[in-house]
DNA sequence: AGCACGCCGACT
DNA sequence: GTCGGCGTGCTC
């Protein structure tokens, strides 16, 4: 392990590395005093400018590159090094958290202090804070009075350290009084012990011998590859219904027994309230949850709890991956296939992949699981650098769906509407049956496209490549890319007509409509992000569904998360085809991965349930494959397209957005990083072109992509590329490290 | 990310 | 004659 610290001639005081939670090259030098006694992990105040920051002390990584090292030298060299102002009584850093942040940066090209800030837990650019909490001051300075206040916080403090409102309520003063304690020497800030709230999971509070046959012969292979304690990766393959989630309890079972901590990854951590009442019944309490809404207070009890190894499993969003466990001995990541799993905006990266490196550093197993897993998991499957584990049946006796094409140009539907009356009957047919039905529409709002019929004009969003969306509940327009919204004009804002703008195309709510006018008896639920706001909505509704209060379910792609729908016989796509357009390298994965996921809320209980899609392209090899269920052959079709020209997962790819509010310095920018492409054997830039969405939020966008043969890195080809060209101001590279949406 | 310094318009 | 607009530049 590499010193962090070396001494200085006047030996008072060492030399630290703080990583800072800012944009920065690499961590800056400070003088640590010798009484801190400073440890690399440690989280610390630094003088910076003219205020204070917090950082971490950061040891030498393999991974910082040698010009940030360089400069980093060249700065101590003149000696202007300050002290470090204090060491926040918090946990440290562990050290795999902190190779982890290396590593992330390293492999986004991001600046570290920016992946380490999402360790920290804070959102980049907001001043992080730790939270504070007070004991007595032991024995109490002489010379300060002690007013009636400050006795009463005095008697009211418990042994433990108690933080600034609690205190202060329970002495029945103002938060000023504590404060104002604390300057004067009467309180001393520590840790906040935290409160018990995260019990023990039993690893055997139910029997696991409520498993199948299939399932415990699968469980057992994943419980060899959490006791092997060295790092692993298994997908976990089975198909809709097949009980995965409790196979994957056995393996965390196992993590708990070897006395280590895990993790699992879920896509959407707000809609996963079935998911925690089964691990609740499976271990008896509840894990510690994580996600980007938690408050500021549940955030600070959740991160001491994992950094002090109370927080045994852990279930969260993908900023998880970054909390200070101690010993990770398992990685789950649930749906891999998701592309939730890819962050877009600050960092960008992919949690399923960080969640393999994460693993890697702490001798830990990874589980990827998935129904239909992702061509990337399944090729490293097939060069067998991951494991396998699957599992064919559907548990407990149900079957799977039956899949078939409704071909929309045999049965069109009636004009104005957009459910075919194959569709319609079948939807009438489960509802006299007394069971449930879904429509899935991957589009929210009214209509998509609102154009005047009068001149042709469509209303487009005035920042954005891209149409205004009506939401009729709402009675607005608005663009689904910068949230631009607006009423929806009386007149033709173009040729001035009147009652001349139609809406072209269904969203959800135009469905709605049209199922509400067709089966006025059954009891309806729309299911979208925006009619579902937060967890305790979707659980609400996932509830009612559940309980039968509901007969119709129209939904967007937010129904095709792993919910539980016991009564639902029917799914039905309203426009199968819609992911297929635009020329996207993975438009038929997802398609077919969408699909397949939303189909599989049907018939999970008794009765058989049926999936019906309504295509215009019913040949098409999505379609082919949903109907004859073979997802294998499918992929092995995919393989072989991308294989020949070095697409992903079969070669590498990086994106270059480059982006200003005047589009020709964006034109500019974008060609002269052309003509500097890197040249050699493997290596092809493609571009500049027009970014898919030209005009983003106001600003020009052009892309490049660059692709590599798979044995070739693109991150120093990236750096050595990005410093041959000075950008003019106003002009800004985003660089997407294997991105997968296209945009 | 802050928070400065730094050159051009409406006020006590 | 000043107060202040936020444009760009630096922070160990």
């Amino acid at each position: 392990m590499t010193q962090s610290s070396v001494d200085v001639p006047d030996g008072s005081a060492n030399r630290v590395k703080v990583l800072l939670p800012f944009p920065f090259a690499g961590p800056f030098d400070y003088l640590a005093p010798a009484e801190m006694a400073l440890q690399p992990g440690d989280v610390v105040i630094v003088p910076l400018q003219r205020s204070a920051a917090i950082g971490v002390v950061w040891d030498a990584a393999a991974s910082i590159p040698p010009e940030f090292q360089a400069s980093v030298a060249a700065l101590v060299a003149a000696s202007r090094l300050k002290p470090v102002a204090a060491r926040i009584d918090a946990p440290p850093m562990p050290r795999a958290s902190r190779r982890f942040v290396d590593w992330v940066a390293g492999y986004t090209l991001t600046p570290p202090g920016l992946v380490m800030a999402m360790a920290l837990r804070v959102r980049a650019g907001a001043t992080p804070r730790v939270a504070q909490a007070w004991i007595a001051a032991d024995p109490l300075p002489p010379e300060v009075r002690l007013t009636p206040a400050r006795r009463r916080v005095l008697a009211a403090l418990p042994g433990t350290p108690t933080d600034t409102r609690s205190l202060a309520a329970a002495a029945g003063v103002g938060i000023g009084v504590i404060g104002a304690m604390a300057a004067a020497g009467l309180l001393l800030p520590a840790a906040l012990v935290l409160a018990p709230a995260f019990g023990r999971p039993d690893p055997r509070h139910v029997d696991a011998a409520t498993l199948s046959a299939a399932q415990s012969q699968a469980a057992s292979g994943l419980r060899d590859s959490v006791r092997a304690r060295r790092f692993s990766v298994t997908l976990l393959d089975g198909v809709t219904g097949s009980g995965k989630t409790e196979v994957y309890f056995e393996a965390i079972a196992e993590c708990i027994d070897q006395g280590r901590q895990a993790l699992v990854l879920l896509p959407e951590i707000a809609l996963s309230s079935q998911w925690l009442q089964r691990f609740t019944r499976r271990f008896g309490v509840a894990p510690a949850v994580w996600h980007s809404d938690l408050g500021s207070r549940a955030r600070t009890i959740a991160w001491g709890a994992v950094a002090a190894g109370a927080a045994r499993v852990v279930v969260g969003a993908r900023s998880a991956l970054f909390l200070p466990f101690t010993d990770l001995g398992l990685v789950i990541v649930d749906e891999e296939h998701e592309t939730a799993f890819k962050q877009e905006d600050g960092v960008t990266y992919h949690a399923r992949d960080m969640a393999v490196v994460r693993a890697r550093l702490s001798d830990a197993a990874c589980l990827l699981v998935s129904a239909t897993p992702s061509l990337e998991t399944l090729a490293n499957v097939q060069a067998g650098r991951y494991g396998r584990v699957a599992l064919t049946a559907r548990h407990g006796g149900a079957s799977l769906p039956a899949v078939a094409a409704i071909d929309m140009r045999d049965a069109p539907p009636a004009r104005g509407t957009f459910l075919s009356p194959v569709l319609g009957s079948a939807i009438a047919e489960t509802l006299a049956a007394g069971e449930q039905a879904m429509l899935f529409l991957n589009r929210r709002g009214y209509a998509p496209l609102t154009l005047c019929r009068a001149c042709g004009h469509r209303l487009q969003c005035p920042n954005c490549t891209a149409w205004l969306v009506e939401h009729r509940a709402r009675r607005v327009l608005t663009c689904h890319h910068c949230g631009q919204a607006g009423p929806v004009p009386q007149a033709c804002p173009a040729c001035g007509a009147s009652a001349s703008l139609t809406p072209i195309g269904p969203g959800v709510e135009r469905i709605t409509e049209e199922v509400r006018a067709a089966f006025p008896e059954a009891r309806l639920l729309v299911m979208a992000s925006d009619t579902l706001p937060g967890p305790a909505a979707s659980a609400e509704a996932v509830r009612r569904i559940a309980a039968r209060e509901i007969d119709l379910i129209v939904g967007t792609q937010i129904v095709a998360k792993g919910w539980h729908f016991p009564h639902l016989t029917l799914v039905g796509v309203v426009d199968a085809d819609l992911g297929l357009a635009g020329g996207d390298l993975r438009a038929a994965e997802r398609t077919v991965q969408l699909l397949h996921q939303v189909g599989g809320r049907a018939g999970r209980a008794e009765a058989p349930g049926r999936v019906l899609l309504q295509t215009y392209a019913p040949e098409h090899p999505v379609m082919q494959a949903l109907i004859a269920n073979d997802f294998t052959r499918f992929m092995q079709q995919e393989a072989q397209s991308r294989r020949p020209g070095f697409w992903p997962p079969y070669g590498r790819l990086a994106a270059l957005i480059v982006s200003a509010a005047d589009a020709s310095a964006a034109d500019e920018a974008a060609r002269a990083l052309g003509r500097n492409a890197p040249a050699a054997e493997g290596v092809q830039v493609l571009g500049p072109a027009p970014a898919p969405l030209a005009i983003l939020r106001g600003r020009h966008r052009r892309r490049l992509l660059l692709r590599t043969r798979r044995d070739i890195a693109v991150q120093p080809l990236l750096r050595e590329w990005l410093a041959s060209v000075t950008l003019p101001r106003g002009v800004r590279v985003d660089i997407d490290v294997d991105p997968i949406s296209f945009l």
